[in-house]
DNA sequence: GGGTAAACTTGAACTATTCCAGATGAGTGG
DNA sequence: CCACTCATCTGGAATAGTTCAAGTTTACCC
């Protein structure tokens, strides 16, 4: 487990670090994760590693492919380590939940703009926006808001 | 023009006012600006609107439906004032430039996911990620970077 | 083991946005 | 047409997420 994220650092080539290897581990466990919530979780293991090295980590794994950072309109960014199929989100507009969906119809049409404008597209990001079952069900309640940034 | 303006703002219902009058006109003939740049396309014609009301109206506008916020991943929001529709955008990796493009597959598609996992969908938004014409031309260049957030 | 560039620590700075309290003014009813 | 009232606007301060910068440590190559 922890020889395999060691194995894809050195593939990209990134050094290998205990904040990279413990930074791997804890979005592995927790997709969807917030960079808050990766720093708590590398301190877990690793309680002297510096928020700041936690924000240069994930800036070299998501620019080395290893991760992939995923940032819904109005909320922080998230990561995932989840990378190489071009998968899609499901968020949730009353608590924030993300889970993860399938490209619903394969590879190309999802790159296929009706009119591209002159524009070379490398990316179609599809966000489906709406309510988790939880909240769906209890939306009448003084529901706990989502720290939005919008 | 501003009467149609007006229209719109009786309509939703809110008060008819200087500064929601000059944001609409301004998203009308600037369509994609940020809170920045409507703030001075405002100023422009009313210099004492402070930035706070500017904020104030882009919210209510958004909340009464007037207006759409975009916020493609790691940069500012931006506004439009082209709703009703579902169109889609592209956005230029290198520069930000935003047009829009219609829904390659009409409505109902786009809503559909391969496995909604229960959520209930509203909204699938579509963010086709490239390189606009210029910037795709000379993308050897020392780029002036886009200010981004992440 | 020693050298060197990459990576980490610490602490401050920055930017987009929001919060707050008080002043102003748009719409309504007299 | 005038007064009332609540929505709206002003000005200023605060917040949160992220980035910058300088100096120290450490992973990797020889």
């Amino acid at each position: 487990m922890t020889s395999d994220f060691e194995a894809q650092l050195r593939r990209v080539p990134l050094r290998v670090t205990r904040p990279r290897l413990a930074v791997l581990a804890a979005l592995h466990e927790h997709p969807h994760s917030d960079t808050e919530t990766v720093i708590a979780l590398v301190r877990a293991q690793h309680p002297l590693v510096s928020h700041q090295t936690v924000y240069d980590v994930l800036r070299a794994l998501t620019d080395a492919g290893l991760v992939r950072r995923i940032q819904p309109a109005g909320a922080v960014a998230r990561y995932e380590s989840r990378v190489g199929d071009n998968h899609h989100h499901l968020v949730c507009r009353t608590c924030g939940a993300i889970v993860d969906v399938d490209c619903a119809v394969g590879d190309a049409p999802c790159l296929t703009a009706s009119d591209d404008h002159g524009f070379t597209v490398d990316e179609a990001e599809v966000v489906y926006w709406g309510s988790c079952p939880a909240c769906a069900t209890e939306h009448h309640h003084s529901d706990p808001p989502v720290r939005r940034k919008q």
